[in-house]
DNA sequence: CTATATATATCGCTGTACGATATAATATTT
DNA sequence: AAATATTATATCGTACAGCGATATATATAG
């Protein structure tokens, strides 16, 4: 079995650290905003959906990496918000398409902003981490 | 207010999806080795502790982002599996030092070489995300 | 036109992180 | 050096997000 050097666990633990860093200031301002953690997340999914997909439950569980009902309950949180509205498709009745409503394009829109300078500023130092991981260990005495 | 493009949109949600994906691989593979979610990222942290910083508790929570009291859980139960060990500090013996037991090793040592080769061959995505966020909005038409 | 698959929804539970608070050691002030 | 404040760690009860098991509705297959 192949070891790791201590510069890899390094850069694990440091990209783990940046990463933690930039969800946890995601946390503070969706908190900030009166929102729950994966509220935020929910919303950015059906605005940013790649094209030609289409924001039903499933698709967005599958963004969120959550069990559908797990999407479910997000949305009937986000719903009950007044944040998003659901929609049955004509084609396929079974399925529910979602849409934000104004208030939900307006604080998503706010929240959008700070996480997009964040993310901005945080971006070289990001890269930096994913690098020193990324880069071949150069022969370095294994840990332990 | 400043108004971000839907490109924005679609590259913030585009990382998320991306770091979503890591995290999601990552909580199965420590799951399937039979540690809670936490207990892998402070095991990396003792470990890939950045040169001359003590690992201790303070210390940990700092890198986990977390409340200081809610490391301390995490530690217990680490300890009580018998993945690390405390020790107290014999310059001020208020501090507790952690440190991984060959168990410890054992467990995050295979742990950190799947992360490893997950984040190696997840690092261009993510690469190419964050600099889709960075790109420079090229005067598209806001969104909405 | 029954059987099976797909899409969404509900209920009860568990675990993780938090707030409030406590204890212990050290540092500072008078 | 006693009193007070500060720092480091620990405990207890709680809240809430996500899950497993299960249910309902619609659609497709045989």
């Amino acid at each position: 079995m192949k070891r790791l050097t201590l510069s890899d666990y390094q850069a694990l633990a440091e990209f783990r650290f940046q990463i933690r860093k930039y969800l946890h200031f995601s946390e503070q301002a969706v908190q900030a905003s009166g929102l729950e953690r994966g509220q935020y997340q929910l919303m950015l999914a059906i605005k940013g959906m790649p094209e030609g997909v289409r924001p039903r439950i499933r698709d967005l569980a599958d963004r969120m990496q959550v069990q559908h009902h797990s999407a479910v309950e997000l949305i009937n949180r986000l719903e009950a918000g007044g944040y998003v509205k659901r929609e049955r498709a004509q084609e396929d009745r079974r399925e529910v398409l979602l849409a934000l409503t104004a208030k939900g394009e307006k604080v998503l829109g706010e929240l959008a902003l700070h996480h997009h300078e964040e993310l901005r500023s945080a971006a070289p130092t990001l890269v930096a981490a994913l690098r020193r991981v990324t880069k071949e260990g150069k022969d370095e005495t294994p840990s332990t």
